[in-house]
DNA sequence: AATGAATGAGAATTCATTCAT
DNA sequence: GATGAATGAATTCTCATTCAT
């Protein structure tokens, strides 16, 4: 009996989203096959399709699991105050320079294109962006009540320009990998230091 | 003689290149077909390789028509002192909010995205990022001299991170053009301020 | 033992055949797939294949088995007179429009055409069509030898007409159920009194 | 300049219909492939789909193309008066016979069974009877009204037994070319006497 | 016997590119 | 130069059939 458990097709299906994520990296959405993804992970092209409706659905799941691994990375640094918060995001920035998330990079930014025109991907992208900005803006919010942050900036300005800070750098890492993260980090580090003192 | 023949064809490339960029931004390089790019243009197909080696070449040629306005767009802020370069900086993060600029907005994450693939886009946009990188940072250096700028910042990966914070922002407006960008650019003034100040 | 066994085999097949035979009539030979029959069935796509060969063989038996069916409603009708035979004719000739007999009628047409490609396929309709014909022909004469129908008449193609009466009726009906099927009925039955008067 | 007449491209249109008709008549609509219409035709796969949206489409049109053909062969014998009708009725009756018609008439059958799963076809199929059927019937009620035929048949019923007649006799034709087609005629001939008498 | 996961050949369709006119 | 018809390779997706369990 070729009865298969629940875990084992929960597996399969991430087998392929490996696969399908490998690929996207190195060529692009559309410059990936569904033969490349099947020839990738081992499987028969017809198999990628019990898994995925169609290639869309697999761009989408893509997009979905990007995302969700990177909530995962910004919980990482979610404490509560604005102090835990900033090591946390100065790790997340320094992160991008590791070379296992050189994958991760190239996929993000073609998820970012992707965004712009199919609107599943939209949906999936907007929520990546929109949870942690409410978070920041909430932290900086409190930071100022407390009087630790300048009471005139706009919290969910500031936000956005932190998360334009990360997307920014994955950007210039994903175009060129041997970039000075260091400086980078550093740059941000006193930026973050003349605002909170 | 000659001269005629020269014009004609830069016009017929502005032309076809006008066409391509609006095709490009409604609906992704790939998703793009030279028919499309044709009916746009009110070209035929065929024509359109007597002006184009392939489709390759239009995109290659779409980057680069993009960072040459994107320069453009720079020089104007470009003068030579910190204090000139801020009004000029916040004016382009402003700029992104028009309408018009939308299909740049657009355009310029998917060729963000396209420079993972395509060696010769790749070589655009680095260089479209290396050249204001300089001149910030070059600025930076100068007016850490002059004491106008913690002396502590790395020049170049503070010049990166005002990068980011247009990159960023750019992003962000691709996908949802109503953002707040007055509060974004607000927020950023106010962390220039506190650099200057 | 092998009794129940055959029993049992006999008892599948027909299982598998009468779920063929509805999705067949819903769609079509073409558009029905395995999985449809196994799905209709409550069996697996394997199973499928230890009770037929192939689908082509499917096809053959569901042509087979209405066939069969059909003689078994010509056999009722099937006295020896020819007054006996003419109310058996008109009787099939009304069962047409009967609901429960939708199935049956639309499943004949896709087997009349699935007949000119499926050289198995052919040798059962046409089997089902000379086994009736070559019995009313024989009716047909020997009521001409009684003077009770005109003589002048060729039996075989007499019988071909009534035979084309029939199927006419039956393609009319697969297209449209809500023909007036009474109408139709009547108007064979002034046809066949003018014959037999 | 390549470009072409309108007489051209309609030409063009019933190049590949004919090669599709042909296609289509020997090996069915689902065997067929769109590569062998296109070598059938002569042409390449892809110039077929600037002519047709899809297979459908072509099936659709095949469909329509027949019943034209077809209500031309009805218009021969068109003329008014029952006594008109019945010779040109006879005569399609017997041109089913000729050898020329034998790829229509397998044709025909084909369309009979995707009438049942096609929309479009069936709308096509519907039309290509009603219109016959009316004609008839109106001339059956006039005969009547003079007399020349028996008042109480119902004329729709009558008309589609007389379509009834031919597509029994396309059917069974279709099936086997070899059948005698004079016999059954004099059948019918027989029956149409008898009536009219 | 039974399952249903897996295979892979095959079919429809698209579209960059060419070329006859 | 200009056209747009024509090409055909490439790609997505389906589904009859097999096979390990």
């Amino acid at each position: 009996m070729p009865k298969v458990g629940e875990e084992h097709l929960r597996a399969r299906r991430e087998e392929i989203l490996g696969a399908a994520a490998r690929c996207f990296a190195r060529a692009g959405f559309h410059r990936t096959t569904i033969q490349d993804i099947a020839a990738e992970s081992g499987l028969s092209p017809g198999l990628v399709y019990r898994y995925f409706a169609d290639k869309e659905a697999m761009i989408t799941a893509i997009a979905a699991r990007w995302h969700e691994s990177q909530a995962g990375l910004l919980r990482t640094g979610d404490a509560g105050t604005t102090e835990d918060l900033v090591p946390g995001y100065l790790g997340l920035l320094r992160s991008l320079a590791a070379p296992a998330e050189r994958e991760r990079v190239r996929l993000g930014v073609q998820i970012w294109a992707e965004a712009l025109r199919a609107p599943e991907v939209e949906a999936v992208a907007r929520a990546g962006v929109d949870a942690p900005r409410e978070v920041v803006a909430r932290l900086v919010r409190a930071a100022q009540d407390r009087g630790e942050l300048p009471a005139g900036l706009p919290p969910d300005g500031l936000a956005r320009v932190f998360i334009a800070i990360y997307q920014g750098l994955a950007l210039q890492t994903a175009w060129d990998a041997g970039l000075d993260n260091d400086a980078y980090v550093r740059a941000v580090e006193g930026l973050v230091s003349l605002l909170t003192s």
